[in-house]
DNA sequence: CTTATGACGTGGT
DNA sequence: AACCACGCCATAA
């Protein structure tokens, strides 16, 4: 599989000291098209973070509230949203999802369908 | 230095 | 499909 990256950083990048694996993060994260989902597992290997599916929520959770990056693109292994139910964040989720013509029913996206990359 | 805690993943039952 | 037990890895206490 071949990944666009764009250059993207959340916010001051001048924050962190050593930015290799996480800039990389940051730009997996905002080359998931629009209308496609990917779990934090994918997301951190294709970041070069190895196992480090939790630490990817973990960032993520870090991202600044006026981020323009797809944080909301990012869902578990099983397709389901991952965050506390129906906190703000939660209801943000669904909501852009939803605007992107992502299937979510039951708090569970169809990976099959929506999945990135296949 | 240990333990606990997560926007998690995977394999077994 | 649902549950459970571990494994994973940075942070906080």
């Amino acid at each position: 599989m071949s990944i666009t990256l764009k250059p993207v950083m959340p916010g001051d990048a001048s924050q962190f000291a050593k930015v290799s694996v996480r800039e990389t993060f940051w730009q997996v994260l905002a080359s998931i098209p629009s209308g496609r989902v990917t779990s934090y597992g994918r997301l951190a290997r294709l970041a070069g973070m190895g196992r480090g599916a939790r630490l990817a929520g973990r960032w993520l959770g870090q991202l600044p509230e006026d981020t323009t990056l797809p944080w909301h693109r990012v869902v578990n292994s099983l397709g389901q949203l991952s965050l506390p139910p129906d906190t703000p964040a939660d209801i943000q989720q669904y909501e852009r999802l939803l605007a992107e013509g992502i299937i979510v029913t039951h708090r569970r996206v169809d990976m099959k369908r929506h999945g990135w990359p296949d």
